[in-house]
RNA sequence: GGCGGCAUAGCCAAGUGGUAAGGCAGAGGUCUGCAAAACCUCUAUUCCCCAGUUCAAAUCUGGGUGCCGCCUCCA
Protein backbone atom coordinates (compact mmCIF):
# COMPACT_ATOMS: atom_id res chain seq x y z
CA UNK A 1 0.00 0.00 0.00
CA UNK A 2 1.12 3.43 -0.93
CA UNK A 3 0.02 7.13 0.19
CA UNK A 4 -2.08 8.52 -2.13
CA UNK A 5 -1.89 12.53 -2.63
CA UNK A 6 -4.18 15.02 -4.59
CA UNK A 7 -1.57 17.45 -6.37
CA UNK A 8 -2.86 20.99 -7.52
CA UNK A 9 -0.12 20.73 -10.28
CA UNK A 10 -1.72 18.17 -12.00
CA UNK A 11 -5.44 18.17 -10.37
CA UNK A 12 -5.07 14.59 -9.60
CA UNK A 13 -4.68 12.16 -7.05
CA UNK A 14 -0.80 10.78 -7.67
CA UNK A 15 0.77 8.46 -6.04
CA UNK A 16 3.35 9.36 -3.68
CA UNK A 17 6.42 8.64 -4.54
CA UNK A 18 9.84 10.22 -2.47
CA UNK A 19 12.68 12.28 -4.06
CA UNK A 20 14.98 9.64 -1.88
CA UNK A 21 13.40 6.27 -0.67
CA UNK A 22 12.26 6.58 2.71
CA UNK A 23 12.19 10.52 3.62
CA UNK A 24 9.90 12.80 3.09
CA UNK A 25 10.69 16.94 3.02
CA UNK A 26 8.33 19.34 3.26
CA UNK A 27 7.66 23.12 2.90
CA UNK A 28 4.98 24.35 4.47
CA UNK A 29 3.89 28.59 4.30
CA UNK A 30 3.58 29.50 7.59
CA UNK A 31 1.55 32.82 9.11
CA UNK A 32 2.73 36.73 8.54
CA UNK A 33 3.39 37.43 12.23
CA UNK A 34 2.08 40.57 12.70
CA UNK A 35 -1.20 39.17 14.58
CA UNK A 36 -2.51 36.16 16.55
CA UNK A 37 -3.29 33.57 14.16
CA UNK A 38 -6.74 32.54 13.70
CA UNK A 39 -8.49 29.45 12.97
CA UNK A 40 -8.19 29.61 9.17
CA UNK A 41 -4.66 29.43 9.79
CA UNK A 42 -4.74 26.83 12.74
CA UNK A 43 -6.58 24.49 9.82
CA UNK A 44 -3.46 24.87 7.88
CA UNK A 45 -1.64 23.98 10.41
CA UNK A 46 -3.28 21.55 11.92
CA UNK A 47 -3.34 19.87 8.70
CA UNK A 48 0.18 19.82 7.87
CA UNK A 49 1.14 18.55 11.09
CA UNK A 50 -1.35 15.50 10.96
CA UNK A 51 0.04 14.89 7.80
CA UNK A 52 3.77 15.37 8.99
CA UNK A 53 3.12 12.84 11.79
CA UNK A 54 1.16 10.43 9.22
CA UNK A 55 4.11 9.87 7.03
CA UNK A 56 6.62 9.36 10.13
CA UNK A 57 3.88 6.81 11.30
CA UNK A 58 4.44 5.56 8.27
CA UNK A 59 8.01 4.85 9.05
CA UNK A 60 9.66 7.86 6.57
CA UNK A 61 12.18 10.37 7.80
CA UNK A 62 10.21 13.74 7.49
CA UNK A 63 12.04 17.07 7.15
CA UNK A 64 9.26 19.39 7.96
CA UNK A 65 10.23 23.24 7.42
CA UNK A 66 7.95 25.80 8.19
CA UNK A 67 8.57 29.53 7.39
CA UNK A 68 7.78 32.55 9.09
CA UNK A 69 6.96 35.56 7.24
CA UNK A 70 8.71 38.13 9.48
CA UNK A 71 8.75 41.45 8.00
CA UNK A 72 6.20 43.07 5.08
CA UNK A 73 3.79 45.73 4.84
CA UNK A 74 0.80 44.33 7.29
CA UNK A 75 3.63 44.06 9.85
CA UNK A 76 5.46 47.62 9.52
CA UNK A 77 1.98 48.88 9.53
CA UNK A 78 1.11 47.29 12.44
CA UNK A 79 3.92 48.20 14.24
CA UNK A 80 3.67 51.30 13.21
CA UNK A 81 0.07 51.40 15.19
CA UNK A 82 1.36 49.19 18.31
CA UNK A 83 4.52 52.03 18.24
CA UNK A 84 6.88 49.40 17.80
CA UNK A 85 9.95 48.31 16.05
CA UNK A 86 8.62 46.22 12.78
CA UNK A 87 11.05 43.32 13.82
CA UNK A 88 10.51 43.52 17.36
CA UNK A 89 6.51 42.74 16.85
CA UNK A 90 7.44 39.87 14.40
CA UNK A 91 9.31 38.48 16.97
CA UNK A 92 6.71 38.81 18.82
CA UNK A 93 4.15 37.08 17.59
CA UNK A 94 6.02 34.36 16.84
CA UNK A 95 6.50 34.01 20.47
CA UNK A 96 2.61 34.04 20.80
CA UNK A 97 2.42 31.40 17.70
CA UNK A 98 4.05 28.67 19.70
CA UNK A 99 1.72 29.20 22.77
CA UNK A 100 -1.39 28.78 20.46
CA UNK A 101 0.60 25.78 18.56
CA UNK A 102 1.01 23.88 21.64
CA UNK A 103 -2.59 24.17 22.47
CA UNK A 104 -3.54 22.65 19.29
CA UNK A 105 -0.80 20.06 20.24
CA UNK A 106 1.29 20.93 16.47
CA UNK A 107 5.15 19.68 16.78
CA UNK A 108 7.54 22.47 15.62
CA UNK A 109 8.26 22.21 12.70
CA UNK A 110 12.26 20.79 12.51
CA UNK A 111 13.31 24.45 11.16
CA UNK A 112 11.39 27.58 11.28
CA UNK A 113 13.43 29.80 9.13
CA UNK A 114 12.55 33.68 9.57
CA UNK A 115 12.66 35.73 6.30
CA UNK A 116 14.72 37.92 7.80
CA UNK A 117 17.55 35.91 9.21
CA UNK A 118 17.53 34.96 4.91
CA UNK A 119 18.47 37.90 3.70
CA UNK A 120 22.02 36.52 1.73
CA UNK A 121 20.48 34.07 0.59
CA UNK A 122 17.14 36.04 -0.90
CA UNK A 123 19.70 38.39 -2.54
CA UNK A 124 22.05 35.76 -4.29
CA UNK A 125 18.81 34.16 -6.01
CA UNK A 126 17.99 38.10 -7.29
CA UNK A 127 21.33 38.47 -8.61
CA UNK A 128 20.91 34.97 -10.37
CA UNK A 129 17.80 35.77 -11.57
CA UNK A 130 19.04 39.29 -12.71
CA UNK A 131 21.89 37.53 -15.07
CA UNK A 132 19.61 35.05 -15.99
CA UNK A 133 17.47 37.91 -17.85
CA UNK A 134 14.95 36.62 -15.67
CA UNK A 135 14.40 40.11 -13.29
CA UNK A 136 15.22 43.58 -13.25
CA UNK A 137 15.37 46.41 -11.59
CA UNK A 138 13.86 49.97 -11.70
CA UNK A 139 15.25 52.22 -9.05
CA UNK A 140 15.84 50.30 -6.33
CA UNK A 141 12.90 48.05 -7.23
CA UNK A 142 13.84 44.60 -8.44
CA UNK A 143 10.97 42.69 -10.25
CA UNK A 144 10.56 38.97 -12.03
CA UNK A 145 9.36 39.32 -15.57
CA UNK A 146 6.89 36.55 -15.91
CA UNK A 147 7.15 36.69 -19.82
CA UNK A 148 10.27 35.28 -19.56
CA UNK A 149 9.32 31.94 -17.77
CA UNK A 150 7.49 30.04 -19.97
CA UNK A 151 5.88 27.88 -17.36
CA UNK A 152 4.56 30.79 -15.82
CA UNK A 153 0.76 29.69 -14.66
CA UNK A 154 0.53 26.37 -14.70
CA UNK A 155 0.25 25.67 -10.92
CA UNK A 156 -2.79 28.13 -10.80
CA UNK A 157 -4.27 26.73 -14.14
CA UNK A 158 -4.31 30.15 -15.93
CA UNK A 159 -2.55 32.20 -19.25
CA UNK A 160 -0.90 35.63 -18.58
CA UNK A 161 -3.46 36.66 -20.44
CA UNK A 162 -6.12 35.31 -18.77
CA UNK A 163 -4.85 36.62 -15.54
CA UNK A 164 -4.55 40.50 -17.18
CA UNK A 165 -8.01 40.36 -18.36
CA UNK A 166 -9.32 39.81 -14.87
CA UNK A 167 -6.36 42.43 -13.17
CA UNK A 168 -8.20 44.43 -10.71
CA UNK A 169 -6.13 47.44 -10.19
CA UNK A 170 -2.82 48.73 -9.56
CA UNK A 171 -0.87 48.92 -12.91
CA UNK A 172 2.36 50.35 -12.10
CA UNK A 173 3.77 51.69 -15.04
CA UNK A 174 7.34 50.89 -14.68
CA UNK A 175 6.86 47.53 -14.62
CA UNK A 176 7.14 45.63 -17.92
CA UNK A 177 4.19 43.79 -17.23
CA UNK A 178 1.45 44.24 -14.97
CA UNK A 179 1.84 40.86 -13.47
CA UNK A 180 5.94 41.03 -12.91
CA UNK A 181 6.37 41.01 -9.27
CA UNK A 182 8.74 42.57 -6.84
CA UNK A 183 11.48 40.41 -5.28
CA UNK A 184 12.91 43.22 -3.96
CA UNK A 185 11.95 46.53 -2.40
CA UNK A 186 13.32 49.58 -1.92
CA UNK A 187 12.85 51.07 1.33
CA UNK A 188 11.06 54.24 2.39
CA UNK A 189 11.90 56.50 4.81
CA UNK A 190 11.36 54.95 8.32
CA UNK A 191 11.13 51.56 7.11
CA UNK A 192 13.42 49.07 8.08
CA UNK A 193 15.69 47.62 5.18
CA UNK A 194 18.84 45.33 4.72
CA UNK A 195 21.64 46.64 2.34
CA UNK A 196 21.87 44.97 -1.37
CA UNK A 197 23.47 45.60 -4.43
CA UNK A 198 19.70 48.02 -5.52
CA UNK A 199 20.45 50.44 -2.12
CA UNK A 200 18.62 49.88 0.82
CA UNK A 201 15.36 47.49 0.77
CA UNK A 202 14.04 44.58 1.62
CA UNK A 203 12.95 41.10 -0.13
CA UNK A 204 9.32 40.54 -1.32
CA UNK A 205 7.12 38.02 -0.09
CA UNK A 206 7.52 35.04 -2.63
CA UNK A 207 11.22 35.15 -3.17
CA UNK A 208 11.67 34.57 0.99
CA UNK A 209 9.96 31.00 0.55
CA UNK A 210 12.33 30.63 -2.45
CA UNK A 211 15.35 30.80 -0.65
CA UNK A 212 14.13 29.52 2.82
CA UNK A 213 13.11 26.14 0.99
CA UNK A 214 15.98 25.87 -1.76
CA UNK A 215 18.25 26.34 1.10
CA UNK A 216 17.03 23.76 3.87
CA UNK A 217 14.94 21.04 1.49
CA UNK A 218 17.75 21.44 -2.07
CA UNK A 219 15.96 21.57 -5.57
CA UNK A 220 12.84 18.85 -6.51
CA UNK A 221 11.88 18.41 -2.55
CA UNK A 222 8.78 16.40 -1.62
CA UNK A 223 5.93 18.36 -0.89
CA UNK A 224 5.60 22.35 -0.91
CA UNK A 225 2.12 23.17 0.99
CA UNK A 226 -0.01 25.80 2.25
CA UNK A 227 -3.95 27.67 2.26
CA UNK A 228 -5.72 27.22 -1.14
CA UNK A 229 -5.34 31.11 -1.47
CA UNK A 230 -1.98 30.98 -1.73
CA UNK A 231 -2.14 29.05 -5.24
CA UNK A 232 -2.22 32.20 -6.77
CA UNK A 233 -0.30 34.08 -6.67
CA UNK A 234 1.98 33.20 -3.97
CA UNK A 235 3.25 29.74 -4.93
CA UNK A 236 3.16 30.53 -9.23
CA UNK A 237 5.38 33.36 -7.94
CA UNK A 238 7.57 31.33 -6.10
CA UNK A 239 7.50 28.06 -8.40
CA UNK A 240 8.45 30.47 -11.62
CA UNK A 241 11.82 32.03 -9.25
CA UNK A 242 12.58 28.82 -8.61
CA UNK A 243 12.72 27.27 -11.27
CA UNK A 244 13.72 30.25 -13.03
CA UNK A 245 16.56 29.98 -11.01
CA UNK A 246 17.40 26.63 -10.42
CA UNK A 247 17.26 26.19 -14.95
CA UNK A 248 15.82 22.63 -12.99
CA UNK A 249 12.03 21.33 -12.54
CA UNK A 250 10.22 20.64 -11.01
CA UNK A 251 10.88 22.80 -7.75
CA UNK A 252 8.52 20.89 -5.49
CA UNK A 253 7.29 17.29 -6.65
CA UNK A 254 3.45 17.84 -4.87
CA UNK A 255 1.85 20.84 -4.27
CA UNK A 256 -1.09 20.36 -1.81
CA UNK A 257 -3.51 23.14 -1.19
CA UNK A 258 -6.28 22.65 2.52
CA UNK A 259 -9.75 24.24 1.68
CA UNK A 260 -10.76 27.39 3.56
CA UNK A 261 -12.61 27.89 7.06
CA UNK A 262 -15.77 29.84 6.63
CA UNK A 263 -18.27 31.87 8.90
CA UNK A 264 -21.64 31.99 7.54
CA UNK A 265 -20.13 30.39 4.39
CA UNK A 266 -18.25 33.03 3.70
CA UNK A 267 -13.97 32.67 3.93
CA UNK A 268 -12.58 33.70 7.28
CA UNK A 269 -9.62 36.16 6.92
CA UNK A 270 -7.66 38.91 8.55
CA UNK A 271 -8.87 41.01 5.77
CA UNK A 272 -12.47 40.78 6.35
CA UNK A 273 -12.02 40.74 9.56
CA UNK A 274 -14.48 38.15 10.31
CA UNK A 275 -11.72 35.54 12.13
CA UNK A 276 -11.92 34.18 15.78
CA UNK A 277 -8.12 33.70 17.30
CA UNK A 278 -7.34 30.85 18.28
CA UNK A 279 -6.33 32.28 21.50
CA UNK A 280 -9.98 33.31 21.96
CA UNK A 281 -11.58 29.89 21.35
CA UNK A 282 -8.93 28.07 23.52
CA UNK A 283 -10.52 29.73 26.64
CA UNK A 284 -13.93 28.16 25.77
CA UNK A 285 -13.25 24.80 24.26
CA UNK A 286 -10.23 22.96 24.71
CA UNK A 287 -7.31 22.22 22.40
CA UNK A 288 -8.05 18.82 21.26
CA UNK A 289 -11.51 19.58 20.88
CA UNK A 290 -10.24 22.10 18.03
CA UNK A 291 -8.05 19.94 16.84
CA UNK A 292 -10.78 17.27 16.66
CA UNK A 293 -12.97 19.78 15.02
CA UNK A 294 -10.39 20.75 11.85
CA UNK A 295 -9.71 17.14 11.46
CA UNK A 296 -13.30 15.87 10.96
CA UNK A 297 -13.60 16.94 7.51
CA UNK A 298 -11.41 15.92 4.50
CA UNK A 299 -8.93 18.89 4.21
CA UNK A 300 -9.49 19.85 0.95
CA UNK A 301 -13.34 21.10 1.20
CA UNK A 302 -14.53 23.92 2.60
CA UNK A 303 -15.13 23.84 6.88
CA UNK A 304 -17.54 26.00 8.70
CA UNK A 305 -17.20 27.50 11.80
CA UNK A 306 -19.71 27.98 14.35
CA UNK A 307 -19.76 27.13 18.56
CA UNK A 308 -22.24 24.80 17.61
CA UNK A 309 -20.33 22.66 15.84
CA UNK A 310 -17.58 22.56 18.48
CA UNK A 311 -20.25 21.34 21.03
CA UNK A 312 -20.69 18.39 18.55
CA UNK A 313 -17.28 17.75 18.09
CA UNK A 314 -16.84 17.83 21.97
CA UNK A 315 -19.57 15.22 22.34
CA UNK A 316 -18.51 13.07 19.80
CA UNK A 317 -14.85 13.08 21.17
CA UNK A 318 -16.26 12.54 24.29
CA UNK A 319 -17.60 9.30 22.98
CA UNK A 320 -13.62 8.32 22.70
CA UNK A 321 -12.84 9.31 25.79
CA UNK A 322 -15.60 7.21 27.57
CA UNK A 323 -14.21 4.13 25.78
CA UNK A 324 -10.91 4.73 27.36
CA UNK A 325 -11.91 5.53 30.58
CA UNK A 326 -14.10 2.02 30.77
CA UNK A 327 -11.20 0.34 29.68
CA UNK A 328 -8.77 1.78 32.25
CA UNK A 329 -11.51 0.85 34.94
CA UNK A 330 -12.01 -2.83 33.25
CA UNK A 331 -8.27 -2.75 33.76
CA UNK A 332 -7.91 -1.72 37.38
CA UNK A 333 -9.48 -4.80 38.19
CA UNK A 334 -8.00 -7.89 39.36
CA UNK A 335 -8.13 -10.51 36.58
CA UNK A 336 -9.50 -14.04 37.23
CA UNK A 337 -8.32 -16.91 34.91
CA UNK A 338 -11.55 -17.86 33.35
CA UNK A 339 -14.55 -18.19 30.59
CA UNK A 340 -12.58 -16.24 27.58
CA UNK A 341 -15.73 -14.87 25.76
CA UNK A 342 -15.41 -12.74 22.70
CA UNK A 343 -11.60 -11.80 23.11
CA UNK A 344 -10.82 -12.90 19.68
CA UNK A 345 -13.46 -10.55 18.04
CA UNK A 346 -12.03 -7.73 19.91
CA UNK A 347 -8.44 -8.70 19.11
CA UNK A 348 -9.74 -8.87 14.96
CA UNK A 349 -11.22 -5.23 15.59
CA UNK A 350 -8.20 -3.95 16.68
CA UNK A 351 -6.23 -4.91 13.34
CA UNK A 352 -9.24 -3.49 11.41
CA UNK A 353 -9.52 -0.68 13.05
CA UNK A 354 -6.24 -0.04 12.21
CA UNK A 355 -6.29 -1.09 8.63
CA UNK A 356 -9.33 0.94 7.88
CA UNK A 357 -7.42 3.89 9.16
CA UNK A 358 -4.37 3.37 7.09
CA UNK A 359 -6.61 2.94 4.22
CA UNK A 360 -8.15 6.30 4.70
CA UNK A 361 -5.18 8.22 5.19
CA UNK A 362 -3.11 6.60 2.65
CA UNK A 363 -6.50 7.99 0.41
CA UNK A 364 -5.05 11.87 0.10
CA UNK A 365 -4.73 11.68 4.31
CA UNK A 366 -8.78 11.71 4.63
CA UNK A 367 -8.82 12.00 8.59
CA UNK A 368 -12.73 11.92 8.44
CA UNK A 369 -12.67 8.30 7.40
CA UNK A 370 -9.77 7.67 9.81
CA UNK A 371 -11.71 8.78 12.93
CA UNK A 372 -14.57 6.62 12.01
CA UNK A 373 -12.32 3.89 12.11
CA UNK A 374 -11.58 5.01 15.98
CA UNK A 375 -15.72 4.97 16.36
CA UNK A 376 -15.55 1.91 15.46
CA UNK A 377 -13.03 0.36 17.72
CA UNK A 378 -14.80 2.59 20.68
CA UNK A 379 -18.09 0.36 19.59
CA UNK A 380 -16.16 -2.67 19.75
CA UNK A 381 -14.31 -2.08 22.98
CA UNK A 382 -17.74 -0.99 24.57
CA UNK A 383 -19.70 -4.03 23.23
CA UNK A 384 -16.79 -6.69 24.55
CA UNK A 385 -16.90 -4.62 27.92
CA UNK A 386 -20.42 -4.70 28.45
CA UNK A 387 -20.09 -8.40 29.18
CA UNK A 388 -16.55 -8.44 30.72
CA UNK A 389 -15.66 -10.68 33.81
CA UNK A 390 -11.89 -9.52 34.20
CA UNK A 391 -9.82 -11.97 32.77
CA UNK A 392 -5.76 -12.30 32.01
CA UNK A 393 -6.66 -13.02 28.23
CA UNK A 394 -9.12 -10.13 28.22
CA UNK A 395 -6.76 -7.46 30.21
CA UNK A 396 -4.24 -8.50 27.52
CA UNK A 397 -6.24 -6.95 24.55
CA UNK A 398 -8.21 -4.51 26.46
CA UNK A 399 -4.61 -2.91 26.97
CA UNK A 400 -3.95 -3.83 23.33
CA UNK A 401 -6.99 -1.70 22.37
CA UNK A 402 -6.22 1.13 24.24
CA UNK A 403 -3.08 1.31 23.14
CA UNK A 404 -4.53 1.55 19.62
CA UNK A 405 -6.17 4.39 20.69
CA UNK A 406 -3.14 6.31 22.03
CA UNK A 407 -1.23 5.29 18.93
CA UNK A 408 -3.95 6.34 15.91
CA UNK A 409 -4.72 9.14 18.15
CA UNK A 410 -1.33 10.36 18.11
CA UNK A 411 -0.90 10.11 14.61
CA UNK A 412 -3.88 13.06 14.27
CA UNK A 413 -2.17 14.72 16.85
CA UNK A 414 -5.06 13.52 19.89
CA UNK A 415 -4.16 12.45 23.24
CA UNK A 416 -7.14 10.11 23.13
CA UNK A 417 -6.46 8.48 26.66
CA UNK A 418 -6.51 11.82 28.76
CA UNK A 419 -9.31 14.13 28.56
CA UNK A 420 -8.54 17.71 28.68
CA UNK A 421 -10.40 20.36 30.62
CA UNK A 422 -9.98 23.83 31.44
CA UNK A 423 -8.20 23.09 34.74
CA UNK A 424 -9.45 24.98 38.12
CA UNK A 425 -8.34 23.44 40.85
CA UNK A 426 -10.93 25.27 42.83
CA UNK A 427 -13.76 23.37 40.89
CA UNK A 428 -12.00 20.00 41.37
CA UNK A 429 -11.95 20.97 45.01
CA UNK A 430 -15.39 21.78 45.19
CA UNK A 431 -16.50 18.81 43.39
CA UNK A 432 -15.42 16.14 45.66
CA UNK A 433 -16.70 17.99 48.71
CA UNK A 434 -19.97 17.94 46.95
CA UNK A 435 -19.58 14.20 45.91
CA UNK A 436 -18.65 13.42 49.42
CA UNK A 437 -21.71 15.03 50.99
CA UNK A 438 -23.76 13.46 47.96
CA UNK A 439 -22.41 10.09 48.51
CA UNK A 440 -23.37 10.33 52.03
CA UNK A 441 -26.86 11.18 50.89
CA UNK A 442 -27.49 8.01 48.71
CA UNK A 443 -25.50 5.38 51.41
CA UNK A 444 -28.85 6.95 53.64
CA UNK A 445 -30.84 6.53 50.73
CA UNK A 446 -31.89 9.68 50.57
CA UNK A 447 -33.07 9.97 46.94
CA UNK A 448 -34.12 13.54 47.41
CA UNK A 449 -31.04 15.23 48.71
CA UNK A 450 -28.71 13.32 45.99
CA UNK A 451 -30.88 14.05 43.37
CA UNK A 452 -31.08 17.69 44.06
CA UNK A 453 -27.34 18.13 44.18
CA UNK A 454 -27.01 16.72 41.20
CA UNK A 455 -29.84 17.93 39.22
CA UNK A 456 -28.47 21.59 40.27
CA UNK A 457 -25.09 21.18 39.83
CA UNK A 458 -26.28 20.11 35.98
CA UNK A 459 -28.01 23.56 36.03
CA UNK A 460 -24.50 24.50 36.38
CA UNK A 461 -23.10 22.84 33.29
CA UNK A 462 -21.07 19.70 35.43
CA UNK A 463 -22.31 15.97 35.25
CA UNK A 464 -22.34 13.50 37.49
CA UNK A 465 -22.52 10.03 36.76
CA UNK A 466 -23.11 7.14 39.60
CA UNK A 467 -20.84 4.25 38.24
CA UNK A 468 -20.00 0.73 39.97
CA UNK A 469 -16.16 2.49 40.16
CA UNK A 470 -17.77 5.08 42.25
CA UNK A 471 -18.99 8.86 40.84
CA UNK A 472 -17.85 10.37 37.65
CA UNK A 473 -18.15 14.48 37.27
CA UNK A 474 -17.49 16.02 34.19
CA UNK A 475 -18.09 19.39 32.15
CA UNK A 476 -21.10 19.25 29.71
C1' G B 1 -15.14 38.63 -17.86
C1' G B 2 -11.48 34.31 -16.98
C1' C B 3 -10.16 29.91 -13.92
C1' G B 4 -11.49 26.31 -10.19
C1' G B 5 -14.46 23.87 -6.40
C1' C B 6 -18.91 22.24 -3.99
C1' A B 7 -24.34 20.44 -3.67
C1' U B 8 -25.46 13.35 0.40
C1' A B 9 -30.82 12.55 6.46
C1' G B 10 -32.94 17.59 11.35
C1' C B 11 -27.41 18.95 11.70
C1' C B 12 -21.99 17.65 10.72
C1' A B 13 -19.74 14.32 7.29
C1' A B 14 -17.33 9.79 4.31
C1' G B 15 -18.21 7.59 -0.22
C1' U B 16 -15.47 8.39 -8.36
C1' G B 17 -19.47 2.44 -11.57
C1' G B 18 -22.06 -2.69 -7.99
C1' U B 19 -26.74 -1.10 -4.90
C1' A B 20 -25.85 4.89 1.00
C1' A B 21 -19.53 4.81 6.54
C1' G B 22 -19.12 7.45 11.02
C1' G B 23 -20.61 11.34 14.58
C1' C B 24 -24.39 14.72 16.80
C1' A B 25 -29.57 15.19 17.67
C1' G B 26 -34.28 12.06 18.07
C1' A B 27 -37.57 7.38 19.33
C1' G B 28 -38.09 2.62 21.89
C1' G B 29 -35.72 -1.13 25.00
C1' U B 30 -31.76 -3.25 28.64
C1' C B 31 -29.07 -1.65 32.89
C1' U B 32 -29.87 1.90 37.21
C1' G B 33 -32.97 3.82 43.70
C1' C B 34 -33.89 7.44 39.63
C1' A B 35 -30.37 9.25 36.18
C1' A B 36 -25.83 9.42 33.39
C1' A B 37 -22.45 6.40 30.77
C1' A B 38 -22.66 1.83 28.12
C1' C B 39 -25.31 -1.87 25.16
C1' C B 40 -29.46 -3.41 21.60
C1' U B 41 -33.14 -1.72 17.90
C1' C B 42 -35.05 2.16 14.78
C1' U B 43 -34.30 7.00 12.07
C1' A B 44 -31.88 8.86 3.57
C1' U B 45 -35.66 2.95 -1.40
C1' U B 46 -32.14 7.53 -1.89
C1' C B 47 -27.64 11.32 -2.79
C1' C B 48 -30.01 19.73 -6.05
C1' C B 49 -32.98 19.30 -10.99
C1' C B 50 -33.41 17.35 -16.20
C1' A B 51 -31.67 14.29 -20.03
C1' G B 52 -27.95 10.56 -21.57
C1' U B 53 -24.15 6.30 -21.32
C1' U B 54 -24.35 1.38 -18.80
C1' C B 55 -26.71 -5.04 -17.00
C1' A B 56 -25.64 -1.48 -13.01
C1' A B 57 -24.62 5.84 -11.43
C1' A B 58 -24.58 9.53 -5.38
C1' U B 59 -20.44 8.16 -8.39
C1' C B 60 -19.40 8.91 -15.77
C1' U B 61 -21.34 12.60 -19.94
C1' G B 62 -24.30 16.96 -21.48
C1' G B 63 -27.59 20.89 -19.85
C1' G B 64 -29.79 23.67 -15.84
C1' U B 65 -30.14 25.79 -10.71
C1' G B 66 -27.83 27.31 -6.21
C1' C B 67 -23.53 28.30 -3.12
C1' C B 68 -18.25 29.24 -2.53
C1' G B 69 -13.12 30.41 -3.70
C1' C B 70 -9.08 32.52 -6.79
C1' C B 71 -7.78 36.35 -10.53
C1' U B 72 -5.28 42.34 -4.76
C1' C B 73 -2.70 41.10 1.00
C1' C B 74 -4.76 36.53 3.05
C1' A B 75 -3.74 29.53 5.66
Amino acid sequence: MTIRLYNTMTRKKEEFVPREPGKVAIYACGPTTYNLFHVGNARMLVIFDTIRRYFEYRGYKVTYVQNFTDIDDKIINRAKEEGMEALALGQKYIEEYFKDAEALNIKRADIHPKATEHIDEIIEIIIGLIEKGLAYEINGDVYFEVRKFPGYGKLSGRSIDDLQSGARVNIDERKRDPLDFALWKSAKEGEPFWESPWGKGRPGWHIECSAMSLKYLGPNFDIHGGGGDLVFPHHENELAQSEGYMGTEPFAKYWMHNGFITVNQEKMSKSLGNFFTVRDIIKQYPGQVVRFYLIGTHYRSPLDFDDQKLEMTSKALERIYNSCELIREALSRTPESNAQGEIEKLRQSIITAEQNFVEAMDDDFNTALAIAALFDLSKEVNTFLSAYQATTEGHQVLKQSLETFEKLGQVLGMDLLKREEIDDSLVDGLMQLIINIRTQARQNKDWATADKIRDGIKELGIILEDTAQGVRWKKK
